[in-house]
RNA sequence: GGGCGUUUAGCUCAGUUGGCUAGAGCGCAUCCCUUACAAGGAUGAAGUCACUGGUUCGAGUCCAGUAACGCCCA
């Protein structure tokens, strides 16, 4: 049957290539092969003779497929190597000719590679010269049609790169490129590879293994000293790590599958490769510039009109072509090279290999200055997760190489901000937030304090937006996620403004008691928490724990409880309040400082022009907050007793207040309590020293204490926390207690049978650590007596 | 195709070595312009922790599988 085959047909997209066809390739499988590789077609329009080859690469034609590439294949495809990376590849392994029919400007010319034009030119072809390439493809398949050679017309879906800017489909083009060879051990290197620190100590710390006189970092065919190998071995010893450390993972696998990195670019735009290329005959060359030079194969540093030059060379088409490159601030030399014909490489360099050297470029380097020698090595890299590969390993590629030492050790990357559908924010969609609109709808500290909070361990976190109008009238994008940083901003502004308003006539640390009054005992230790808290967070780059800590201390610790105690202190005429809260607030801004560097540098001038001395320091703070330490935490303030027992008087007022609200108890009257404690037991002393903060915090005019049994009054409400029983007169809605009662109760019974299930269980006990049983065994006890508590009660209403 | 992530209250997210009666902010409900703050205060309602199995005295958390959504690379 075969034997018969007069013609064979090809499925493509892009017709027009077929200008360039070097080959017809079919998959060895392909029952028709035997007969037919090795044969010859011609090209229609062209004329051009070229071989039917066999390459695996070629899809086996099946209709039934769901795959688009074998439901359409002919089993034949056409080899453009110049315009196709696939075919390029086929080309190279059976050394097909690459013949290049499109212009840069993306039009059929014969100028740019098109090497057997002589010989195959003819009307039809000559015809399709100058057309753009859609234009091209259309006359093509007219060609076609009007010669009967035309089989089918079938859509076809597959997906073709555009470019992101222009949106125009991309046109694989075969050119000459620069490239940098990222797995060839490096020569002339300019550092010893033992002075490379993150080396010498990798020869020690990671497996390696010899390969014909190369030694490879172990199970890889990365040479320990080409540019893979210094991005690597740094990784794998431990001197650069991820934060999350998942990410490692990414830059392993790239730089183990890494290949030649092509720097060339064709823009307009960018740092213009230095390489000068000069097509004389090798030998006149030699004659005229460079008379001593003997080898003819020149390739690493040559000195070049007494500047020092990289130079290779190589044969093209016969003719002998070198490649000079240039130094910086040479422009003498360039001109005299370009009055004599040298020409310098049109492209520009890949930005990423600009970016490679920013670590240094950016301080000065080649030179060495005192900023260079100061910063380099930095410490941390904070970046995105989609340019570990692209930039992140080339600085670290690039420190060694330039530097002689990786450029940072850890490399922090934070989530990608999505919008509220969870899409990427662009400049296209229109979805993006401008830092700078944020500032004027929130502020600067409001935003950081918002970025700050939302810097979890996760890739990507959402960012609602809302069209916002800005006090000038503009409309800008902002999301009501930054209300957050902005009231918390707002209340610490507040806030310093109260305490800054209480400080006149403050006692010096050393003049008072610091631990003497529950409340500040308390604040302190909660402080010294803040500090201790904050510090491991910082050091753990968990960012929102930091930001959410110092939130909680800040609003619902020091201006919820502390501030509002101490207002009525102050009022009655105790100093010592006004100490502390100066020391507190003097803490609290160091500690918030790093994410709200204004406003708490605004509220620390003020606080030092109230009290320049504050604290159990004896010198005037720093003038600048910026400059002052970071507080240490101080184990001996942390105080859980004190915690302790704060936390039942904060118990007892909020079920008061809780009882004032379900009794509708307008804020402003006084309600009479009594309460009943046990002589002798601690929360009988608790409550008596701090009954006034209790009547305070929770309206009470009056606040009894009785060590007998109060028998349960039918008109009160009852509570009770702790072992303080707690009854409050005068609130008449009885219904309303019941309800409230009753609901306590069911919210009690549930707990009650909880944890006397896991008590039940023998293997619980028998199991669990002993501090878990201790602690459900207590907590069943401090249930079953709020339990009896309220049934009390209940029972006392009727 | 390969790698990775997410799924917890109406919304946006925490929840580290299993011990949780599952938290926060916003929103919601009720009350309050009380002399730091209404961008505030007090109180409250709201969740079958995507689904299915497994391990365990005990699972939001560990293991296996399923589903949906998303990101990176090719």
């Amino acid at each position: 049957m075969c034997k018969n085959i007069t013609y064979i047909t090809v499925a493509t997209t892009r017709p027009e290539t077929m200008l360039g066809d070097t080959a017809v390739a079919m998959n060895p499988n392909d029952p028709r092969a035997p007969y037919l590789v090795g044969k010859k077609v011609r090209l229609p329009i062209v004329g051009r003779e070229i071989p039917i080859i066999a390459d695996e690469h070629v899809v086996l034609p099946d209709p039934d497929s769901d795959d688009e590439k074998a439901k359409f294949s002919t089993g034949f495809l056409k080899v453009t190597p110049a315009h196709d990376p696939d075919d390029y590849q086929i080309g190279l392994r059976h050394e097909l000719p690459m013949i290049n029919v499109l212009a840069p400007d993306g039009t059929i010319s014969h100028n740019h590679g098109w090497d057997d034009w002589e010989e195959i030119k003819n009307p039809d072809v000559e015809n399709l010269i100058g057309m753009d390439r859609f234009e091209a493809r259309e006359a093509v398949v007219e060609f076609f049609r009007q010669e009967k050679l035309l089989e089918n017309v079938k859509d076809y879906v597959h997906s073709v790169g555009h470019s992101y800017r222009s949106h125009v489909p991309i046109e694989p083009y075969l050119s000459d490129q620069w490239y940098v060879a990222v797995k060839k051990p490096i020569g002339n290197f300019k550092f010893e590879i033992s002075d490379l620190p993150a080396l010498s100590e990798a020869e020690g710390n990671i497996e390696t293994e010899q390969k014909d006189g190369v030694t490879y970092i172990a199970g890889t065919d990365v040479p320990v000293n080409s540019l893979a190998g210094l991005a690597l071995a740094p990784l794998l010893d431990g001197r650069v790590k991820f934060i999350p450390d998942r990410y490692a993972k990414t830059y392993q696998t790239w730089l183990e599958n890494l290949r030649d990195w092509p720097i060339s670019r064709q823009l307009w735009w960018g740092h213009q490769i230095p390489v000068w290329k000069n097509t004389l005959p090798y030998k006149e060359w030699l004659e005229q510039y460079h008379p001593d030079q003997t080898d003819t194969n020149i390739a690493g540093r040559v000195r070049f009109k007494g500047v020092e030059c990289w130079c290779t060379c190589r044969d093209e088409d016969g003719a002998h072509v070198q490649y000079f490159c240039v130094p910086p601030n040479n422009e003498e030399l360039e001109l005299a090279m370009e009055e004599r014909g040298w020409q310098r490489d049109e492209d520009v360099l890949d930005t990423w290999f600009s970016s490679a050297l920013w670590p240094f470029s950016t301080m000065g380097w080649p030179e060495e200055s005192p900023e260079f020698k100061k910063f380099y090595p930095g410490d941390v890299l904070s970046t995105a997760r989609e340019i570990i590969t692209l930039w992140v390993s080339r600085m670290v590629m690039m420190g060694q190489y330039c530097c002689g030492d990786i450029p940072f050790s850890t490399v922090f990357i934070h989530a990608m901000i999505q919008d509220g559908q969870g899409r990427k924010m662009s400049k296209s969609l229109g979805n993006g937030v401008d830092p700078l609109d944020v500032i004027d709808s929130h502020g600067a500290d409001a935003m950081r304090y918002t970025l700050v909070s939302m810097t979890t361990q996760t890739q990507d976190v959402r960012m609602p937006l809302a069209m916002m109008t800005l006090p000038d009238g503009r409309e800008v994008n902002s999301s009501p996620k930054f209300d957050v940083g902005r009231n918390l901003c707002n209340k610490l502004w507040n806030a310093g403004r109260f305490v800054i308003g209480n400080l006149l006539r403050t006692p010096a640390w050393d003049d008072i008691r610091p631990t003497e009054h529950l409340a500040d005992a308390w604040i302190l230790s909660r402080l010294h928490g803040a500090v201790r808290d904050a510090t491991s967070a910082l050091e753990q780059y968990r960012f929102n724990e930091l930001a959410e800590r110092l939130y909680h201390f800040l609003w619902d610790e020091f201006c919820d409880w502390y501030l509002e105690i101490a207002k009525g202190r102050i009022h009655a005429g105790d100093r010592t309040p006004k100490a502390v809260l100066a020391h507190v607030l003097d803490v609290t801004l160091r500690l918030l400082h790093p994410i709200c560097p204004f406003i708490t540098e605004a509220i620390w001038e003020n606080l030092n022009a109230h009290v320049p001395v504050r604290g159990p320091v004896h010198t005037p703070a720093e003038s600048l907050l910026i400059r002052a330490e970071w507080p240490r935490a101080d184990g001996e303030a942390i105080d859980p007793p004190a915690e302790a027992a704060f936390e039942l008087l904060q118990d007892l007022v909020r079920q008061i207040r809780n009882v004032r609200t379900r009794h509708n108890v307008p804020p402003a009257e006084k309600l009479t309590a009594v309460a009943e404690v046990i002589e002798g037991t601690s929360e009988a002393d608790i409550l008596s020293d701090n009954a006034a903060t209790v009547q305070t915090l929770a309206g009470l005019g009056e606040l009894n204490i009785s060590f007998e049994a109060v028998a349960p009054p039918a008109d009160a409400a009852g509570i009770s926390a702790g072992g303080v029983k707690l009854y409050i007169f005068g609130a008449v809605d009885r219904d309303a207690e019941i309800s409230r009662l009753r609901k306590r109760k069911e919210t009690l019974t549930k707990g009650v049978q909880g944890v006397q299930r896991k008590l039940d269980n023998h293997n619980f006990i028998a199991k669990a650590p002993d501090d878990v049983v201790e602690r459900e065994k207590a907590r069943l006890e401090e249930m079953r007596r709020d339990l009896n508590a309220v049934e009390e009660s209940l029972k006392a209403l009727g």
